[in-house]
DNA sequence: TACATATGTATCTAAATTGTATCAATTTTA
DNA sequence: TAAAATTGATACAATTTAGATACATATGTA
């Protein structure tokens, strides 16, 4: 399930995109002004950014500067402005696309997904220190040397690289890699961690984050 | 035999490049600067290029533009540099990916692998080792042999090969060679695949991926 | 009909994965 | 600092999954 941020100004027309978008399986969250956004993006992990330029405070353009800063979501421009100078000005600074206002909810759609289709392509291969995951052959290697991992702790690796540097909840983790159907007082988490730990030599670069869950930190 | 055009003025680089890539079984040839990949690209095909941006004369943007127009060839930057700005330009221009300087060989083979995949390069021949699948005449060679085997049996092996060094999940391989219409929880699978391993003394080539599928590892 | 080939089912076995129980270590909190 | 809460470590058991084998059912062919 993708989520998407929503920046926009005019509730009537974020509203709308947010209807649609829910209505194909995206979960949307919105933010009406630059600093809302600015807020969400901090603290939050999105599949891709739909950024209004004109916006009360902070434009969209510093924003995308702001969002490729913290992370490498896609962004897609929204504008009243149908101009060619906007446009330019929008992909040079790393949006990925642009749709000039008033669109067409399908051309929206088709463009998001273009998008995220785009990037996905990027992801086959995660390359973390001397780690190499290559998701569509589900193996692991470090040092070049193969590494076995089990299904489960597979899972658990690729959603702690996808969300590297981002705290995650035991509570998200036990969803996203059991489905909830496994009960939530355990130690079976810990002892997967405990696991991925011992196999990949991950001592320190898979952290606890005590009474909240764990995190994969990867420095510059 | 898959054809790759690496355009790369760094002769160093060029024909380390070329050296991994003839190991693997591809063929491959080098153009040094901008005005000798016009050259090649006008007059041969290829089912691939790897593309350096920084190039003397014409640069690698402008050789891409000019790849997309006489053909559906997929390409791959290959930079210096490692900023998000050229990775966005160079997907929007239709780049396929995206690798950077310095990177490691087996992650350029992977998203070389990957690319190639996607456009599905439906070669009538394969060549997996000592194997040769010719997919129309729908017959298969051991080391020059002729190996029978039985329609089921070749079309497993043809998702297999089309589709390797990616794992396959055992769903995904009943919908496309049984067309569902098979009970889900048999073993009917698992004794295909046996046979194919016995038949073709794939023991270890045809890797078993526990509790997702199977998939036809080729590597290097 | 008898036979060969292809394909699927049933069943048992071996192996790998995954979870539970338990205690030790660590961190937070009072 | 002591108690409480939380996480780490270890051993082991239960469960799930795939491999192997034998056999059954088609389906077409001589």
């Amino acid at each position: 399930m993708n989520k998407i941020l929503i920046v926009e100004d005019e509730i009537a027309i974020s509203d709308l995109i947010k209807i649609e978008l829910e209505a194909r399986g995206y979960k949307c969250e919105v933010a009406n002004d630059g600093e809302t956004a600015c807020d969400f993006i901090e603290n939050k992990r999105y599949d891709l950014v739909l950024l209004d330029i004109m916006l009360p405070k902070i434009d969209g353009y510093e924003l995308l500067e702001y969002i490729k800063q913290l992370s490498e979501t896609p962004a897609i421009f929204i504008t009243a402005k149908n101009q060619t100078k906007d446009k330019i000005k929008g992909l040079n600074l790393g949006a990925d696309d642009y749709i000039a206002k008033p669109f067409e909810m399908g051309e929206l759609i088709a463009r998001i997904e273009a998008v995220l289709r785009r990037y996905n392509k990027g992801c086959e291969i995660q390359q973390i220190d001397d780690v190499e995951i290559n998701i569509v052959s589900r193996t692991v290697k470090k040092a070049g040397k193969e590494i076995s991992l089990t299904p489960k702790e597979f899972d658990l690796l690729v959603l702690l690289v996808q969300n590297k540097n981002f705290a995650l909840y035991r509570e998200t983790i036990f969803e996203k890699v059991w489905g909830e159907d496994l009960e939530f007082e355990t130690r079976t988490l810990d002892l997967h961690i405990q696991r991925l730990r011992k196999k990949l030599q991950w001592k320190d670069k898979i952290k606890t984050v005590y009474k909240i869950g764990y995190m994969l930190e990867d420095k510059i």
